[in-house]
DNA sequence: CTGAAAGCGCTAACAA
DNA sequence: TTGTTAGCGCTTTCAG
């Protein structure tokens, strides 16, 4: 028979009704001093609360979730943490869902098992999902917005589905890139490409694509690398690319990720850059901008983007039915250091 | 009031009572059905599937956990997720906790704040909580322990508080440091502190201290910058060191992070790492390693103790009454290019 | 193999 | 101001 003492050592064990027992008064009261309501006789809440502190009460938020069917609890559903990309998004969103009361359940799917990730999440019942990760053939996230469940799409959007989205301006950033490289004079471009499951990545390969048609060029399936947004795919990828006899003389990554794998592969193969090949990134992470490493890069408001994220999700958990919208931010040219005229040229 | 097809529009509003209506069985058949009870008849279990399909029902986490008192939640409080050390671990412990059919609910709990979202954490009735971040005199883990609540200190232990701990030796590591500066002939050697307010701080800078000394040298006050993890702290203060007219010849950094802002600092003022500074750091994250950074600093073998983490944790929640186990894992000196002969010396 | 019934710990009317 | 009561949606005996 465990005693009082017990009872006091584990949390969870103790409920509010030992709280009401000892303090001599109705469960519902302790109810509410916990919840902070005012209609409670000062004295009355000051045995609560003594009581409270001595048996070392926790409420539980479980049951509470159960019975309001509200919950604090804020997914993030990301492919792969290891990407600082994602770091300086979570951070933020951390930091904006912290200062609404909310929490930040991070949720790192490895790309594959998605489906039963976000069913587990659903299943917890959390206020909404932010998914920076949405593969565009996944067709659970179009499954939640017809539900109406509250999301939003970060970095990213799916074909049909209508729901908030927050994205960069990807077209138009990879024309920058593409305009930025002509300038230079660079002709054997290779790409550099993410996964092609995201809008992201399609987007970006496809305006650079579109700005090289522009002025005649057309894209070398053999300089078109698909790392998947992976730092080993690029680093082995590029690290072939430069042992090639017709090597390019520049390479634009999908994402800053690969285009540090691509300098490091750079240094590997003492391939001088911009001397002798020129790197531009996609994303503008802080390490690009380290004075060690003084990336090229397009330019996203990381910061803006995540906090406009959090923004539409609390929108979205208090009006279900609202119109839905999407944000997208300019992409600008960070010119750096890794970008140069191409060889042979002044 | 609302038609089928409304109840059928919302994430749930469907119970497993209105399945068991359309199905025409009780509503505990249809939970033995989600639950993969095997004493249901196969075309009973039938029927109840093809109604969970139509009217989309998903179980709630909530009200299940509410009655078994489990949950498959598992807290990791981290003070900064902006480090990329700190995504190192995460990556792994993230994986191994989802090998065992347990989430990764992230706490990016700034430091200040860390009771409060710990008492979140608790009332949410999480099954563990991993701390990376447990400040040494935050009272809060000491009272988790005593009530037997499941929890691990990874890369930190809390004096006088028993539970189980994943530390690296941080004391021997940095004597390492100490000794390969010393070796090199480095005197006049700056120390770029971590929170003093973390046992691994303490012993790296203890160990840094009584390794010099071992060799009759003591720690220049001067060149003792507090910059607790911070990136921007530790950059601005070795900028402002290397200003100085009796400049150190190397600096020893109390992890990676400020390591590498180190490195960025001596790049920006034009100072040549490793002939005119050299630069250690701890930890050895991936960045480290990398062909365009090279930074020799102490190994500490992250993955292994973030998979260890996990398995203490596990181990926890199935014997809270186990003996607590503490795992100091060895560091190792990886010598790359960021330190070298001190000026003037052969 | 299936159903009835008793809670899990809490909130939120509704009474008093 | 406080107490009583009825669930929230589920698991789990206990009968049948």
């Amino acid at each position: 028979m465990p005693s009082a003492r017990d009872r006091n050592e584990r949390i969870g064990r103790v409920t509010s009704w030992d709280v009401a027992r000892e303090a001599g008064v109705s469960q519902s009261t302790v109810s509410r001093v916990v919840n902070g309501d005012s209609r409670v006789a000062g004295n009355t809440r000051q045995r609560v609360v003594e009581q409270i502190e001595r048996l070392g009460y926790t409420p539980n938020a479980v049951a509470r979730g159960l019975v309001t069917s509200r919950s604090d609890l804020v997914a993030v559903a990301v492919t792969n943490v290891i990407n600082p990309f994602y770091l300086e998004f979570l951070d933020v969103i951390g930091d904006r869902l912290s200062q609404r009361g909310l929490q930040m359940l991070l949720s790192n799917t490895g790309t594959q098992r998605a489906e039963t990730y976000i069913q587990t999440l659903v299943e917890q019942r959390v206020a909404g999902i932010i998914f920076t990760t949405a593969s565009l053939r996944s067709p659970v996230v179009g499954r939640l917005a017809r539900q109406r469940f509250p999301l939003v799409l970060v970095n990213r959007y799916v074909e049909g589905v209508s729901c908030d989205v927050v994205t960069g301006d990807s077209r138009h950033g990879a024309r920058l890139a593409a305009e930025h490289l002509l300038e230079l004079g660079h002709r054997r471009i290779a790409v550099i490409a993410g996964t092609p499951e995201t809008s992201t990545n399609r987007d970006r390969l496809q305006g650079f694509e579109d700005a090289l048609a522009d002025v005649g060029i057309g894209l070398d399936p053999d300089f078109l690398l698909a790392a998947d947004n992976l730092y080993d795919r690029a680093f082995t990828g590029v690290l072939d690319l430069l042992g090639r006899r017709d090597r390019p003389t520049a390479v634009f990554c999908a994402n800053d990720l690969t285009a540090l794998a691509a300098l490091n592969a750079a240094r590997t193969a003492r391939v001088d850059v911009p001397r002798r090949l020129s790197v531009i990134g996609f994303d503008d992470i802080a390490i690009s901008s380290w004075p060690l490493i003084q990336l090229t890069t397009i330019h996203v408001p990381t910061a803006e983007m995540a906090q406009a994220s959090v923004e539409l999700l609390a929108r979205r958990i208090e009006h279900p039915r609202a119109r839905p919208r999407r944000l997208v931010f300019p992409a600008t040219l960070a010119r750096r250091e890794t970008t140069g005229p191409a060889p042979g040229r002044r």
